[in-house]
DNA sequence: CTACTAAATTGTAATGATTACAAATTATAA
DNA sequence: TTATAATTTGTAATCATTACAATTTAGTAG
């Protein structure tokens, strides 16, 4: 069940915890882009000793390794991503909800720009999702 | 000195008031991308009476009016951008710079995706800084 | 297996950015 | 000049995140 994600932590020289298994995996089997709010209460059924300052360091730590990566997309909170490939993000500013985008970008593996040194790369795109927007239609036809 | 100010407000509909004006030159005169902090300290000094709720508000509506622009890339507070023309930006994590980055990207211009509606598109660079590098270097060479 | 220790976890308190709200002020139009 | 809706202001509340000290534990050496 865990053997892939104790694999993980080993490999990046991570003591194995509880905490940093179970978040991994909810990361593994969440696509969704959860914040630190949403892993902690859900995880926490299943473990009701885990303390949200936990979530907090962990999810820090897995970041500094760069098995995961965090997305300052919705600009309130962070939040957080399992790292498997370069990919850019939209963000529906009416639903909330955050998705991958498949657009390859020219950008997307740079490592330098005039000099700077670039360590990672990020597209955002905000709008309304097809989903909100076709709600929308629906609304202003019946209303 | 502020007709440019007065004329902008007036095209998008706005009620022309001293922290508008005063807000749009301070954008338009420091490119660097500050943060609601940074606006209010430096107008405090010559408009005492300026509240820092005042700065928030205004810095919506003017977004909401895309007059400027909102940046999450710090991930801990928003930063703040007079409109012109799309740009991508670098953060130094390092320092905590943030500068206009002159790259073009295909998906720059989007205005559509897989029938999602997109109506911003931000591309974040983050790293360090050539002048942080530089510095780290020096300091491991002669520590 | 046991003992040790550095690292991780935990709970609580503090911080910092942002928002909510109600009272006072003011830009604009009649 | 007056009316009024919009804006500004100050304070209090909220929410995400960080600081910190006490407790527990993973990994290792004996
Ligand atoms: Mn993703
Ligand atoms: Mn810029
Ligand atoms: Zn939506
Ligand atoms: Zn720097």
């Amino acid at each position: 069940m865990y053997e892939k994600y104790v694999k993980i932590l080993k490999e990046h020289t991570l003591k194995v915890t509880s905490p940093r298994l179970e978040i991994l995996r909810y990361l593994d089997e969440h696509h969704t882009h959860p914040n630190v709010e949403e892993i902690y209460s859900s995880l926490k059924k299943k473990h009701p000793s885990l303390s949200r300052t936990t979530v907090y360091n962990s999810l820090e730590i897995l970041k500094k390794k760069r098995i995961i990566q965090s997305l300052t997309i919705s600009g309130s909170e962070l939040r957080y991503d399992i790292h498997e490939g370069l990919h850019h993000h939209f963000i529906c500013t009416h639903c909330g909800t955050i998705f991958d985008i498949a657009i390859t970008c020219p950008n997307m593996d740079r490592t330098l720009y005039g000099g700077h040194r670039v360590e990672e790369v990020q597209g955002y795109f905000k709008g309304i999702c097809k989903k909100c927007h076709t709600k929308e239609k629906r609304r202003n036809n019946n209303g």
